[in-house]
DNA sequence: GAAAATATGTGTATAATGCACATAATAGGA
DNA sequence: TCCTATTATGTGCATTATACACATATTTTC
């Protein structure tokens, strides 16, 4: 029992390490604004680095409040409320309040912003699909159901928005 | 749900949705400031956000350049260049001139800077194995090898540092 | 060796960020 | 019910981050 938890130990620690790398270099890839913005400009629409963080993320969590998505983005929920207002302005999102909790003004995508994160989307598809072309279709399925696994398990690990103010 | 199997071009953009919202998730807890800046505040070093990025890139990619770290980090150079100028006069990294191209200063982590790091690496492991005591050993496996193996590919397909400006 | 390309750095203007503070709505207890 | 604490949102303001224009040093190419 002993020897065989210690051998683990040191074990999940390397594989855990290799997980951090290999996350950092897809975040990485992720993080050159070359492509989105490129193709967005190319698009004939103009946005800001920091709004496409948010603008995707209301695509996909809204309706969605400011605080919740300032808790996503991990910046402070006032920035957000300003780019968030920004991206309303821009006519990308739209808010209304809250039937349940009218201190709420949930965002909303509009099709104006549907179609700019649409672009994105397919772009993705593509690079998606050039990578899986030389993948076992199983080795796919592998990695997006522990992927989701460990999304899901790590999300429930962290107190999420209220456990770690301050 | 559906009859699997039979659309395969459907089901793999399905797969990449799935994957690229699990990624969201994954990136949106690593992107919480709260953690890392508590823990690094704790041990009484106060770093700024930005820079904490660059720290472990250098640590992890090290030695490195302006030019290449600013690639990776999805950031213009210049903005690079200042912040790890900061870097390094708060004595975390060090810069020597490359040998082979005396144009680069290449930077590389202090035992100071290394400290810092080791801190966050050490939390990490910690939510790694709460995280993970729960799995299967062997599906922990096969996360590490895919996920090692998509970053690979992603690298591989993207043109890396200068076929993308602009 | 001259010209183009590359790595780095600085000046400057703009955007982003966070803190202090304010307002409105909800929740919970007496 | 009223009173207080909590929460969601927003604004003023100072600071930081960012990127473009430009400059310098070195390498590469022809």
């Amino acid at each position: 029992m002993a020897s065989t938890k210690k051998v683990q130990n040191t074990h999940i620690g390397d594989q855990i390490r290799q997980l951090h790398g290999a996350l950092i270099d897809i975040v990485s890839v992720m993080n050159r604004p070359q492509r989105d913005e490129k193709m967005v400009r190319e698009a004939g629409i103009s946005l800001e680095r920091a709004l496409f963080p948010l603008l995707v993320g209301i695509e996909r969590f809204g309706p969605i409040g400011v605080v919740e998505m300032a808790d996503r983005v991990g910046r402070d929920y006032t920035t957000v409320s300003r780019q968030v207002a920004k991206l309303e302005s821009l006519g990308l999102i739209e808010r209304h309040g809250s039937v349940a909790d009218r201190r709420v003004r949930e965002a909303t995508i509009t099709p104006k912003g549907k179609a700019m994160t649409d672009l994105v989307d397919s772009a993705r598809e593509r690079m998606g699909r050039a990578i899986f072309a030389s993948w076992e279709q199983r080795d796919v399925e592998e990695l997006v159901r522990l992927m989701r696994k460990f999304a899901d398990d790590i999300n429930a690990d962290t107190p999420g928005s209220s456990g770690d103010t301050e």
